[in-house]
DNA sequence: TGAAAATTCTATAGATCTATTGAATTTTAG
DNA sequence: CTAAAATTCAATAGATCTATAGAATTTTCA
């Protein structure tokens, strides 16, 4: 019964291991210089190896920059799924699918940065399911406004589409806010409340 | 008395007219392939001449994005600088900040992009005398705010250096916010909309 | 018109870059 | 310890890519 997947689930433990070794350095790389500043020599002296070994682990750099993706975009529909489908205000939904966003920019930042920046070169079958996914994502943050334009917690007025591409944006550009290393829950702290509440005193 | 830029404003009228059209191209296809994505080829075909002819008109492809970086931020400073100083509230020059940012984005899409996405990929000491000048934005947006902070008109916990950056990260991103072609007034709207009262229904 | 100047082209050097092949090396396991 | 399996490497094919040199063509203008 041989595996479904392209080129995951195959061999062993140890081989996967050394495979995601490898596609980490060439997120590292890809983060740094581009998908297609990065070359196959530059991830490969990043790793310590000579170039063809990596071909080993993965078919190409086309492939590489699909895993990069996949691994950068895990989870992310189902964490703001579950958000969503919760109880309680909107707000602290908003601010929950926050900090859902931006958590894996602490923990794998190149593989957010790769996605972010790169997705666009990858292969126009797999470009365009990268795009319906993301689609799905900006809907449902969007029905989750929505909910809360009904419910009357959020402005009449709002342009929930608009408004849900302008969370998403600043969660995604919240690396570009951190001064420091540790600043994390200050700029998350920051683009909720700026979205909620505005930046304007009320009197 | 030569001139002193290194390949501008060298010969005559119809040569500079030339240039552009050559800059012009070359921002289509960086903006839509990236700096190393485009060749120097693709350029070339997309303006229907053969591909060294292009080095008529620029001296290399690094000396032609930095070209278009500085075509593509032409007057931002000025700008900004000119809303700052004016009189009226403080919500008033942000709103002028976010038309005046964002128009450039209908005029010269191609730069804008070209210059947002791939400036990165300038020679280090370019590099470096762009991050100085859009510190210098990032800094005149911060001290706007902080003044609207200090004369009551802004939220006094407001983070201003965070705020400031939020607001530009909007303005940037307007472009994807752009749903049909006559949107931007709408989008721009939003930004204003949001960035200064918030989404939340204020009772 | 005809010579000089400006512009574009052909041809190509030389430096990449991705990916493959098959050999060498290391690891695993009986 | 040794043979098989797994992993890495040297060598390189073949397809780029940037930039230059110099010839060909077009434009300018006296």
């Amino acid at each position: 019964m041989p595996d479904s997947l392209p080129e995951a689930s195959k061999k062993g433990a140890k081989y996967q291991r050394r495979r995601q070794d490898v596609l980490d350095a060439a997120a590292a790389v890809i983060a740094r210089k581009g998908y297609h500043g990065a070359s196959t020599t530059d991830i490969a002296d990043y790793l310590g190896v000579a170039q063809p070994s990596l071909y080993y682990y993965v078919k190409s750099k086309d492939e590489a920059l699909e895993e990069i993706c996949r691994i950068g975009t895990a989870g992310y529909l189902e964490r703001l799924q579950t958000i969503a489908a919760g109880s309680g205000p909107t707000a602290d939904k908003i601010r929950a699918g926050i900090h859902a966003h931006i958590e894996p920019v602490l923990t794998i930042p190149n593989y957010v940065k790769s996605f972010q920046r790169e997705r666009r070169y990858l292969p126009d079958d797999r470009r365009r399911e990268v795009s319906r996914m993301t689609g799905e994502y900006d809907a449902l943050f969007r029905e989750m406004l929505e909910r809360g334009v009904a419910a009357g917690e959020l402005r009449a007025d709002l342009d929930c589409r608009l408004a849900a591409l302008m969370l998403i944006t600043q969660c995604n550009a919240v690396q570009n806010y951190l001064a420091s290393e540790d600043d994390l829950p200050r700029a998350a702290k920051s683009i909720a409340d700026v979205f909620l509440a505005g930046a304007k005193l009320h009197t």
